[in-house]
DNA sequence: CCTCTAGCCAGACAGGTGTCTGGAACGTAG
DNA sequence: CTACGTTCCAGACACCTGTCTGGCTAGAGG
């Protein structure tokens, strides 16, 4: 496995210590950053299949080994990619839009907008590797999309409802990564599918 | 790429020639079956990372280069066995039921009931794999999952239902596959999905 | 009987991935 | 300046995957 779990991006002046691993020097945390960086540039020029770790150590000017010693493979460096845009975009919710336009308005700024589809493409199909780092990844991502539809939907419709708009966006994520759908497309899917499940619900806000 | 496209499994008399494609002969046919059937074994026992083209020949009681000579690797054979179950699974639907259980039981029936959940875990890992034949695979069972939940709902509902149940299945097969979703609860969560959907519609059927 | 073709097999092979080890570079203390 | 601990690196290494080659067996046809 890796030295430590990949930390969240911490900008700014919190503590953010995880209890359970040992912090990072100043040196480690911009080592990872351009290992990072050098991913999502990969990403954005290169099909999957052309990506390797030892391309993307040579990019961020550093040596193999020493990306293995922060990640475990190329599949939790490009994971880790999205897991970052994702925490670096906004979660805003302005609740005074109907319901189905929060929800495409919260999808559409999950963090993959400032990439091109390929990329995303890219970093999608990294995310459905196994292997336990992947795996974990794919678990804070899991619950951080959960969190914010959550907060789109307001908490006054059915639970099921939420439910339903997690699985679905996740196929909608499948699907445009594997080519099948647009990503431009999926909030509007998504706003779709909001509108059909609250039509006639006692509606909130 | 392999010899020639995995045919589909044409138990019967019609003549089910691909014109793309020379026939093969019964003893090809014999030997990809048990590949296959291998491979089926195979996924329920292991988990996904310990298997490999050459212990699937192995079981087969083949060379692994004959293996390679039919299926491009691990992936393309793994998925080939879902898209097996998914032919030999009747289609069939109950026209008198209500739309949300008609969808439920056209999900139960989809091929996956007669194995057990490792191993349709096992599959949908390998199916999320890259490479052309896999995407191939994975096209054709797209394909027969639209036609299926298509004739489910019966064309009284508005065509974008059936966008979003297939884009949910797809998610819910995906999180099911990774551990996040029972198999067992897909078919409960596709009708209520298919329920929340339709509920104030002019009701079909 | 021999010949010819088609399919399968065993082993060798190249390419790529993840790991390990010895040593270099840096900071700190005495 | 030397001694020491930590961190990173370069190359070597073992492992696995997919491909290729030459030979073997079975069946068809003469």
């Amino acid at each position: 496995m890796t030295m430590f779990d990949a930390l969240q991006a911490d900008e700014g002046d919190g503590p953010a210590e995880q209890p359970g691993r040992r912090h990072l020097s100043e040196r480690q945390a911009e080592v990872m950053e351009r290992l990072v960086a050098a991913a999502a540039e990969e990403a954005e020029e290169r099909p999957y299949a052309d990506i390797s770790v030892r391309t993307i150590a040579k990019r961020a000017g550093l040596a193999p080994a020493t990306a293995y010693t922060y990640f475990s493979g190329k599949d939790h460096l490009l994971a880790e990619v999205l897991w970052r845009r994702m925490q670096a975009s906004p979660s805003l919710v302005d609740l005074t839009l109907p319901l189905p336009k929060r929800v495409a308005d919260t999808v559409r700024t999950m963090g993959f907008g400032a990439m091109g589809s390929p990329a995303v493409a890219v970093c999608t199909t990294a995310l459905l590797g196994d292997g336990p780092d992947v795996k974990r990844v794919r678990s804070r991502l899991g619950a951080e999309i959960t969190r914010r539809l959550e907060s789109a939907l307001g908490g006054g419709e059915d639970p099921a409802v939420l439910d339903v708009l997690q699985v679905t966006y996740t196929g909608a994520l499948l699907s445009a990564g594997m080519g099948h759908l647009a990503f431009d497309a999926v909030p509007m899917l998504m706003a779709e599918a909001t509108a059909l499940m609250t039509r006639t619900e006692a509606g909130a806000s």
